[in-house]
DNA sequence: GTCTATAACGGGATAGAC
DNA sequence: GTCTATCCCGTTATAGAC
C-alpha cells in the first residue's frame, strides 16, 4: 500500500538523495526526474525552479531536526550538562538515515554561500540563540568569543564527520567504522566536550 | 616589473581564485580566462582538460603545504608535544593566504568524492601516516580506533573554520574575527589538544 | 496534472588560421 | 603560442497537446 507516492514527493526523494549523492550543482534535473521516474516537466510544475527545490528539499529535513533538537534540550531540564547540550544538537542531526539525511546535511553545511541566506536566517537563527544560551549556563566562565568559536568548530566536526562517513572506513584501512551510530555520537560528543572545557584562549601567549 | 605573467600561470592563478570563491563545478572555464584576461582555448592548450587543470591547481599548493608540514615537525625534535604536532600539521594550511589558498583549501577538503582519489592518495597519504605516528608516540595509551577518528575530527575543524572564515563574523555579529590568524591558530590548536586529550571512548556507556 | 517537444542558453572541447 | 569560430552536448525552462 501506499506504492505509488505522488508525483511531487517522489520528486523530493530523489532530489535529496542525489544532492547529498553529488552535491547540489552537479545534479541536474534530468537526473533527478529519471531517479524519481516522472517526467522532466514535472519539476518545473510542482516547484518553480531548481532553485526552489532546493529549498523544499532543505526546509523539509531542517524541520523535524530543529523540532527534536528543541525537545531534547528542553528534556535535559532547566540545567542541562555541556554533554546534553551537545547530545541536543548534535544526535537530530547525525542520527538520521545515514545513505539520504545525512549526506545531504553535509552538503548543505559545506555550502557557506547557499547556507547564511537560505538556510540560516531562515531555519536556523532561532535555534542558534537557543544554544549558544544553554552552552552559556553550562559554561559561564567561558568568554563569549571562545564559545561562538568553540561551536563553530563543533560544527566543522559534525559536518565533516557526516559527510566524509564512507571515506573514513576507506583511507583508514577500516580502523573506523561508521555503521555503529551512537558509538560514533559518543565519540563526536566526548572531543568535542573536552574541546569546550579546554582553559579560554589568552591574548598573550 | 615581472608584470607579464605568463599564460599557464595566469590560468592557475585565476582559476585557484575562482575555484575558491565558488567551487569547482561553478567555476566555468570562461570564468577563469576572463579573469585570466587569456583566451579561452589557451586552457586547453596547456592544460588537457577542465579536470587536468584543476590537479595542477591543487598541486601546485599541496606541495609547499606538505614540505612545511614535515619541516615543522622535524623541528620539533624526535618526541614533539601534542600542540607541536597538531601546529605543524595545521600552521601550512591556516595561515596561508586567507582570501585565495585557504578557501580553495577548504573547497578541496569538503569534496571527499573528488579528494580520496586525486588528492588523498597522490599527495597525501605519506604525510598522513608521518602524522598518525606521531600522535601515537604522543598519545600511547590512546587507541588507534580513537586516534583515527579524532585526527579526522580536526581535520573537520580545520576545513569548516578556512571554509567558512569569512561567515563566521556575519553570523555572530562581529564577535568572532577572522583577521588574527595566529589567535586563530591557537584556538584551534587549544580545542583540538584538548579533544584528543579526553578519555578513550568505551564499548558501553 | 502529466506528458512530448523544443526553445534558449551556457558549458567544454577542438579545428585551423595566424 | 595564441587567436577566432564553431561543434556538440547537457542544462533549465516553457509551450501546448492530452
Amino acid at each position: 500500500m501506499f506504492e505509488r507516492a505522488d508525483t511531487k514527493s517522489k520528486i523530493l526523494d530523489a532530489a535529496e538523495k542525489l544532492f547529498g549523492l553529488n552535491g547540489f550543482e552537479a545534479t541536474s534535473l534530468r537526473d533527478i526526474t529519471t531517479q524519481a521516474d516522472v517526467n522532466l516537466a514535472a519539476v518545473n510544475y510542482h516547484f518553480q525552479s531548481k532553485d526552489s527545490l532546493i529549498d523544499a528539499v532543505i526546509a523539509r529535513r531542517i524541520a523535524p531536526v530543529t523540532r527534536m533538537r528543541h525537545e531534547m534540550l528542553d528534556a535535559a531540564g532547566a540545567h542541562p550538562t555541556l554533554e546534553q547540550i551537545l547530545t541536543a544538537f548534535l544526535a537530530p542531526v547525525m542520527n538520521k538515515d545515514l545513505n539520504v539525511v545525512v549526506p545531504l546535511m553535509g552538503r548543505i553545511l559545506s555550502s557557506p554561500d547557499l547556507f547564511v541566506d537560505r538556510v540560516f536566517n531562515k531555519h536556523l537563527a532561532e535555534t542558534s540563540q537557543r544554544f549558544t544560551d544553554a552552552l552559556s549556563c553550562a559554561l559561564p566562565d567561558l568568554p563569549r568569543p571562545d564559545l561562538l568559536w568553540r561551536l563553530h568548530f563543533s560544527i566543522g566536526v559534525m559536518t565533516h564527520t557526516m559527510l566524509w562517513g564512507e571515506i573514513v572506513p576507506k583511507i583508514t584501512g577500516g580502523v573506523c567504522d561508521i555503521s555503529d551510530r551512537p558509538a560514533l555520537l559518543h565519540r563526536v560528543v566526548t572531543f568535542i566536550a573536552a574541546g569546550f572545557r579546554a582553559p579560554a584562549s589568552k591574548k598573550d601567549y
